[in-house]
DNA sequence: CTTCCATCTGACCGATCGGTCAGGGTCTGA
DNA sequence: TCAGACCCTGACCGATCGGTCAGATGGAAG
């Protein structure tokens, strides 16, 4: 029988990630990963520099594809910029539902690590797009009221398949964005579009 | 020159409430709000049996509004069950912008405590009936989003006036959520289609 | 003045937190 | 056989947490 190699690492981000998710950050301790993991506080210890590292290293791939979405953003306006912004954010909010369920509620200290410095700058920009762009205060509300919502969803149900929770998502996202009076510039043609 | 008389007790619900939405019951200490009020953290203890307790005192009128507003829907059904869910949570929420803006985020761990018994079934019951008390996963998943995002906006745009929030909300709100087959007292427009 | 009570405080407690450190196994290649 | 890299651990550290307690203060009542 073959032994798997026991990769402690990914054990202790996997079980990190659960923790997060239903304790909260600051709520789980790094005892608490180690005894479900299975070993002891100085190994988390030993494989990532601090709990910050930890929690910075789980939250790498959403925060890649976040910065990729913000690129895509950039020169965007009115109804284009709302429906890429909402696609792709909820895209990445059911891709990473976990990741996303963790900075939930926590967002505004979390923030303050250097690990997420341009984060905060990055979702105003996605809530912007979301906005049309307007100033209009209808219009900012319900791009706030989406993205948070969005993000407590993908948590919550987690037993709803993806392709359904997406198209949920999204469908409910064009309806309650605030139409910006500005018609689509042109269809997206041949532009760089996502599948 | 009256000099007031120190409404301690007052000042340490204030400073609590100004500092659990900044920072997160979890991330408040007494000792930070002791040193708002100007006050030793034994003081706070001297008037509040525990964190706890200041905590529920201080949900208790938000709480009590949330209840009366669960009376309120037993025995609605469909969209007469819809507007009035709505209606009367935003206007809750409008209404305790900082309460609401607490509890975000530690909702599940803050549940266990036994002042917030009930409230969680409260807050089942208040999504069920936004969702028009269908069980489509389109609808069961815009009421959670309207809820969660609702939550999140008031604690955010604290410079927006009550009205206009509670205007803002209401109509995204209505135009979010899922339509049930019985008619509603304002149809939407018929420019949307849905299955 | 004495008594009483509400208010407030500094000192202290045990528990737990994130994090450090010296050292013990185990495997591998020279 | 032995050196060294890798993985892991128990013991320990200072800081901070929520909470307790004996006592100081000060005003009102007798």
């Amino acid at each position: 029988m073959v032994r798997a190699v026991p990769d402690t690492h990914g054990e202790i981000l996997a079980a990190a990630a659960r923790q997060f998710t239903v304790t909260g950050y600051r709520g789980t301790s790094l005892q608490d990963i180690a005894r479900e993991v299975g070993c002891s506080k100085a190994t988390v210890l030993y494989h990532f520099a601090n709990k910050e590292a930890l929690l910075a290293e789980l939250m790498a791939p959403a925060i890649e594809v976040l910065r990729s979405l913000d690129e895509q953003l950039t020169g965007l306006t009115g109804a284009a910029a709302q429906e890429v912004a909402a696609q792709g954010f909820v895209d990445l909010a059911v891709r990473f539902r976990q990741e996303i369920a963790v900075l939930r509620g926590e967002f505004p200290e979390l923030l303050c690590q250097p690990a997420f410095a341009h984060i905060q700058e990055i979702s105003d920009r996605l809530r912007d797009a979301l906005a049309g762009h307007s100033d209009r205060p209808g219009a900012r509300i319900a791009a706030l009221v989406l993205l948070a919502g969005i993000s407590e969803a993908c948590g919550e149900f987690a037993d709803i398949p993806d392709d359904e929770l997406r198209l949920a998502l999204l469908t409910l996202a064009r309806r309650a964005v605030e139409p910006v009076d500005a018609p689509l510039p042109h269809p997206p043609t041949t532009e760089d579009k996502d599948s």
